[in-house]
DNA sequence: GACGTAGCCTAAAACGTTATAGAGAAGCCG
DNA sequence: CGGCTTCTCTATAACGTTTTAGGCTACGTC
């Protein structure tokens, strides 16, 4: 067996061609003839060679990696943007770099400058706030930016390409929707950090109060990012004499911790109860076990 | 300003030191005096100098990087662990490169591949089947993989270290506490995929059953690795005359399945009916808006 | 004073690839 | 036939870092 892996070196003597020649093979950058791309080709087979990316990226120009931040990687809606983009990713030859910010914009710069380092080709943020990635193009010895894309927050931030949702429309819509199906007492319940997204699904659920005449009448409840003190936050209004009928929740963790918090607040049927309303079944103890790859081999 | 980024090179002959000298400061590597050390940290500064991990990628033995193969991202039990996986791997210092295998193993193969191109310094798997990694480590001209380490399935694949919860135990305790709840009939909902983890569950579930006469009254029902499948697999059981009382759920999306499936067959109350159980919101469109760079800037 | 040792430092050779500049052959046009 | 272009190929210089091998100084010991 070979000490060490083989290189484009051995693939061009093999095939008896120039070095250039077999990189032009490989990664397809300028035409060979069809006999040197053949015995090339003849000779990766036969040797196992297989790109050093490390090398490509030091010489070349492009990495073939793209960075992506997210601010909690454990939410699905963010987990399915990851999903998406690394499918997209994959089919064209990228590998992802997945970091997440914790809806810090401090750690959210300190990973980019990471990614950076790395010399990512491009870049998708999600960034914890809507401004925190416009101090990352600046400074005085600022981070050199690659093509960078921001997705859901800070949208329309110089610099940068944007997609986002019509946050207004959709906040419109949903009040609407409460409003048709006959509420008027309406809770918004959403995270207490300012975002142009909170704030414009907001104005758009108030735009559709005020059309219906019920102008001052939805009560705004903020919580923290996390489920519990969502939860907390929407109980506490739930147990009040006064409570809503509907809760417009503007995330999927606060639709999440509405539903948690109604649970406790009326009365659910047996059966549905059973499955999943019933008392928490004795937390099983994972019984984690480890194995080491010496005792695995040994057997 | 700089036309290019600052090397270590500049570094260096700003400090007036070798560039050895600049790197052993950057990676502490070797002692270096104080003085000199002290003049190289101001020079970084200075420049705005940042290591290029490429060529320290290419040069040095380590990438700083680790790999990590997920089935889905979008299961948050996955994302939980390459939650877990990042901070851990932020801490030391290390980039985490993430990658899906859609719970087929081939494609898992390929993009270990592509890792192991990146000369990542670790690997960190959870299998599409507990023997699709033994498969990767071995042929003519074979990954050679890096220190490798199996999560949840595979466990205790020879020359891996694995990480995987003890499944029969497990089963054993949910099938008990349902029995405890008075249940005789109970559903078991799982994947149709052959997996030991898998298979361990529900052995454990059948001894709870068996010590308590029930032996051979449970139903094992099989879907596929998605919600709609899986629930409905089990919507047809729990349509039958003779449905369950009970559903031991083997994962976390077979309960979400179970859950969906459950609330068409009884009724639930007007309030949480409200809240989770009413007809469909309209969907709204999401009303996805792009815009550019160029755009944003000229603002 | 010779010698060994420890501590700090440096020059230069890698690492495996891609980009550049240009060479040689073949074909076409006047 | 000279000059031009086109096509294929090659030799070689990067890319920015870390490692290797060794050199110099200072210090203690015999």
């Amino acid at each position: 067996m070979a000490g060490r892996a083989p290189t484009i070196r051995d693939v061009a003597s093999r095939a008896g061609v120039s070095v250039a020649t077999a990189s032009n093979v490989v990664n397809g950058n300028r035409p060979v003839g069809e006999a040197s791309r053949r015995s090339v080709v003849a000779a990766i087979a036969a040797l196992g060679y297989r790109l050093d990316r490390s090398a490509s990226a030091l010489r070349g120009k492009s990495t073939r990696l793209v960075g992506m931040v997210v601010p909690d990687i454990t939410n699905v809606f963010f987990a399915s943007l990851v999903h998406g983009v690394e499918a997209l990713a994959e089919r064209d030859g990228y590998d992802l770099l997945i970091v997440s910010s914790s809806e810090d914009a401090a750690k959210e710069r300190r990973r980019v400058e990471a990614l950076v380092a790395r010399r990512i080709d491009g870049l998708i943020v999600v960034p914890a706030s809507d401004d925190s990635m416009a101090a990352v193009g600046g400074g005085a010895h600022a981070a050199r930016l690659p093509p960078a894309v921001l997705i859901d927050r800070g949208a329309g931030a110089p610099g940068f390409d944007t997609v986002h949702a019509d946050c207004d429309a959709g906040g419109y819509a949903a009040a609407r929707h409460l409003i048709g199906l006959g509420h008027r007492d309406i809770a918004i319940l959403t995270h207490s950090k300012r975002l142009e997204n909170i704030e414009q699904r907001i104005a758009g659920a108030r735009r559709a109060l005020v059309e219906a005449g019920l102008e001052g009448r939805e009560r705004v409840i903020y919580g923290g990012h996390d489920l519990e003190s969502l939860r907390g936050a929407i109980e506490l209004e739930l147990h009040r004499a006064d409570c809503p009928t509907a809760i417009f929740a503007l995330t999927n963790v606060c639709a999440l911790a509405s539903i948690k918090a109604a649970r406790g607040v009326r009365a659910i049927s047996s059966f549905a109860r059973a499955l999943f309303c019933g008392p928490p079944i004795r937390k099983i103890e994972p019984l984690v076990r480890f194995r080491n790859a010496a005792a695995n081999s040994a057997q």
